[in-house]
RNA sequence: GCGAGCGUGGCGGAACUGGUAGACGCAAGCGACUUAAAAUCGCUCGACCUCGGUCGUGCGGGUUCGAUUCCCGCCGCUCGCACCA
């Protein structure tokens, strides 16, 4: 029988679907509902890897899944073609960003669609595009007048060699991640948005996102935003007030229920009472330069011994009059809440640990159920639940009762108000970098920042940049910045900074709803498309992409832009792919040196896998399972894949062996089992031999199972449960090798319906098995097959019998049988009266869960 | 430290709302075909033993006729956040 073969099979699938220009999508209405399948869009790097194919492929099993249950679907690609790496190769290799960027898109553009995927290529564009990055000036504009752009103070990381701003994920142990300097702490004028206007809103939608967002992100978001509910409040000082603090020491706490517990006041080291201290004394400056010593690494941290230093203030208890001390301590953030507390060491850990060390009051205030008047903490503080004592007019109360009582006092005293605040900080979205999207405005002297006017954008980036010194190539360029101002027409100076890329992958989405649209999104298209029903992407944007996403998508609906206010109405976050790496024992300047899979061959000697090296034969030791990289050579190159297996057999592979959600781990045998399975598939459909007679109980059993299997994959799909619904297509496939007397209309219906399920995963074979089997078109327009939940049930059912829990036999009854009946059939049974009999056992009571199981409790 | 998730054969994993644990795949073993190998096909494949059983889903308890699934307490691993008052 004639192999199939996926080399000549495969491109000729995809011709097929190309010249159909079967997966463009139409904008106006067909009245079908509509499904917006997205995943991620890649950074044009240089190549497609298996995390992006995996990406790509479970996207596309939704995508083609959803086509044939008859949705208008839109699954487009495109580029997120703006940032670093191609100013790094520019430097590297003396080649235009740009030139460097549009290259890669070409070669990967080539790569994904060897991947067979139903994108609507027609949509596609790259965000370092004119077309793209103009329209983002353009929106960004809007949100300039509307408020939502500022521009302060900020600081930033700064690396001295390099003359450039890092984002934090390039600062490494401190150090730059190119240039190994130390980095600098700098203050910067910087542009931001104010994402923290948003905060609430923020909070608040994720919960209309329950059960279609992991957990986990939704999670991530809220902790990231981190709202708190306490009470802002100004202590009163007891002598002289610092000055220009006349009125008092304003901290913010979560407990007001403690404040009776009060036994210091602390002070951040940046706090300006405490600058203003450090410039009138030395000792107090070299205190603060102690505190800032401290690494900022997680360990360093926590390891960091907390110190203070008493200032002689002294601020007045609201409450009591009693006066309190203020301290400058290490462990105050400066920027989170006023950068000041009130310390109530009885009820927090790190108040504990500092009161300890100082020897200052610890009275305790909250009393643990069953605790007496004499209660009192040791080197642990009690954070739990209590009733509040030692405390005045607060006594007796539960903690919550007690805030809100604290809090009204407080508010009735006129010294302060419950305060909500947050973590979450303003986005900086300054870079002093080329290859970005140029910030549209201008700097002048009489008028200040003035917006580009629409008529004069894009802003475009000038191509004669050179990269041989360090900096912003923008800022050093002969012209580009030197312009008259819009508004006066005297000489001007226009922004250098460009955008964080974050920003161009905000709005992506809504683009793709009309890529060609004059504005910057299409209304009506966007009401057709938006939200995204299904985005999939790696877990390591649940906070960054996904939060600033939300935000910029709220901040346009506001401003009219578009009408949607939660962007991604589902989620799926998928795991990585792994691989096993492989050491030759040597070493390269300190580092072990890998050897790439292909150049390993993996044998069981005894029982163990053994690892050889067959470029020169020597002994390889195998490694961890880490993600693919190219560090640790353990890189499969998805092209390698499909070119010795076929790309069906690589996306099957890559679909069934682990769960989506899960990282998945490389293994070439299982490749090429995804690959036996491909051929025994056309194997079926070749021999399938239309002239069968019927035969009538064979025929009726295959039937049943083909019904079971349609909806066992449906589930599959449905439920992200890309694994097991591949599972159920190889047990079909070896239900219908079973039934090789079957008729022929059975055993068509049966194979029709297998290419119709296995179409999302295997489009190409699934299109060449249709054919084979004489159904007219493609099955990419054929209809997803709908079972009939009376034809999947069996009409025996097999039910086991326990004696005690415990499986002792099984009766064969049919489907629907009466307690009464499956009892009898059970205690009838010849194994079950052995058992009884044997073991001296009478029956106590039977239960009987139909069609299931049958229980005797014997005794 | 706080939060979340996960522990099932040699391996990846399956088991829907408590109901036959180990589907499907990989690896391994045996056999058929072959001069031979590859490919292919068939069979075996949790552990232990007296081959009929016993034990078995990280460990210890509990609820239940029945627990991988629910509850309590441990142990281990992974991820996220991290001195956030």
């Amino acid at each position: 029988m004639a192999r199939y073969e996926p080399k000549t099979a495969e491109p000729r699938q995809q011709a097929r679907w190309a010249e159909a220009d079967a997966f463009s999508v139409s904008n106006a209405d067909t009245g079908r509902p509509k499904y917006y399948v997205l995943e991620m869009f890649p950074y044009p790097s240089g190549n497609i890897h298996m995390g992006h194919a995996r990406n790509y492929v479970m996207g596309d099993v939704v995508a083609r899944w959803k086509r044939a249950s008859g949705y208008d679907v839109l699954h487009p690609m495109g580029w997120d073609a703006f940032g670093m790496p191609a100013e790094n190769a520019a430097m590297e290799r003396g080649v235009h960003p740009g030139d460097w960027t549009w290259s890669n898109i070409a070669t990967m553009r080539d790569q994904l669609k060897l991947l067979g995927l139903s994108l609507d290529w027609s949509r596609e564009f790259a965000t370092c595009d004119p077309e793209y990055y103009g329209k983002q000036q353009e929106w960004f504009l809007e949100l300039f007048k509307r408020g939502l752009v500022y521009r302060k103070d900020g600081v930033v990381n700064w690396d001295p060699v390099d003359n450039t701003v890092l984002a934090n994920e390039q600062v490494i142990d401190g150090r730059g991640w190119r240039s190994g300097a130390v980095v600098e702490k700098r203050k910067l004028n910087q542009w931001f948005l104010r994402i923290t206007q948003y905060a609430d809103d923020l909070i608040d939608g994720l919960a209309e996102l329950e059960g279609r967002w992991p957990e986990k992100v939704r999670l991530m978001q809220e902790n990231w935003i981190g709202r708190s509910k306490g009470l802002q409040m100004k202590w009163a000082w007891a002598g002289t007030a610092p000055a220009g603090f006349d009125d008092g020491l304003e901290i913010y706490t979560t407990r007001p229920d403690t404040l009776f517990g009060a036994s210091f006041m602390g002070l951040a080291p940046d706090h300006p009472i405490s600058k203003q201290l450090a410039e009138a004394d030395p000792k107090v400056a070299a205190f603060v330069a102690e505190c800032r010593k401290g690494g900022a690494s997680q360990a360093d941290i926590e390891q960091a011994e907390k110190i203070g230093w008493d200032t002689g203030l002294k601020v007045v208890h609201p409450f009591t009059g009693a006066e309190v001390s203020v301290w400058i301590a290490n462990f105050i953030l400066s920027d989170y809440g006023t950068g000041a507390i009130f310390a109530c060491p009885a009820h927090d850990q790190r108040d504990l640990d500092f009161a300890r060390k100082y020897d200052l009051p610890v009275i305790p205030v909250v009393r643990p159920e069953g605790a007496g008047d004499d209660f009192a903490v040791a080197d642990e503080a009690y954070t739990g639940p209590g009733a509040i004592f030692h405390s005045d007019f607060l006594n007796g109360l539960d903690i919550e009762t007690a805030k809100a009582e604290a809090i009204r006092r407080i508010e009735a005293a006129g010294t302060g108000q419950g305060a909500t605040i947050y973590r979450l900080r303003d986005w900086g979205v300054s870079r002093q970098r080329y290859w970005g999207c140029p910030i549209p405005v201008i700097h002048c002297e009489a008028c200040g920042v003035v917006p580009v006017p629409a008529d004069q954008l894009p802003v475009e980036l000038p191509k004669d940049v050179t990269f041989d010194v360090p900096g912003n190539p923008l800022d050093r360029h002969p012209t580009w910045k030197h312009v008259n101002c819009p508004s006066c027409g005297g000489g001007a100076r226009r922004e250098t900074d460009t955008l964080d890329t974050f920003v161009d992958s905000s709005w992506y989405f809504a683009r793709f709803a009309d890529p060609k649209a004059a504005e910057p999104i299409n209304k009506a298209a966007a009401a057709k498309w938006l939200p995204v029903d299904q985005y999939i992407g790696g877990v390591e944007h649940a906070v960054l992409h996904l939060l600033y996403a939300r935000f910029i998508t709220r901040a346009l609906s506001d401003a009219g832009l578009m009408d949607v206010k939660e962007p991604f109405a589902g989620l799926f976050t998928q795991g990585m792919v792994v691989h096993e790496t492989y050491f030759d024992g040597h070493e390269d300047s300190g580092k072990p040196r890998w050897v790439e899979p292909s150049d390993v061959r993996i044998e069981t000697v005894d029982g163990k896998r053994v690892a050889t090296r067959l470029s020169t034969g020597a002994a390889v030791t195998i490694g961890d399972i880490e993600k693919m990289s190219k560090s640790k050579k353990n890189v499969v190159a998805p092209q390698d894949i499909i070119a010795a297996y076929g790309v069906d057999a690589g996306r099957l592979f890559i679909l069934s062996d682990s769960p989506p959600e899960r990282d998945i781990q490389w293994s070439t045998g299982g490749v090429e089992g995804a690959a036996r399975f491909v051929q025994r598939v056309w194997g079926e459909y070749a021999s399938f031999d239309a002239a069968a007679p019927a035969n009538a109980g064979v025929d009726a059993h295959l039937v049943r199972e083909t019904h079971k299997a349609i909806k066992a994959v449906s589930e599959g799909v449905e439920h992200f449960r890309f694994n097991s619904a591949v599972a159920k297509l190889y047990a079909f496939l070896a239900t219908i090798r079973q039934h090789d007397k079957a008729g022929a209309e059975a055993k068509k219906t049966a194979l029709s319906a297998l290419a119709r399920l296995m179409a999302p995963f295997t489009p190409h074979l699934a299109e060449e098995c249709w054919t084979q089997l004489g159904e007219a078109g493609m099955v990419l327009d054929a209809l997803w097959p709908v079972y009939d939940p009376a034809l999947a049930a069996d009409d025996q059912v097999t039910l086991p019998v326990q004696i005690g829990g415990k499986r002792r036999g099984e009766v064969i009854l049919p489907r629907g049988s009466d307690n009464a009946t499956v009892e009898a059939a059970a205690l009838a049974n010849p194994t079950v009266q052995a058992y009884l009999a044997a073991n001296n056992l009478s029956i106590r009571k039977v239960v009987v869960v139909p069609d299931r199981i049958v229980n005797l409790v014997a005794g």
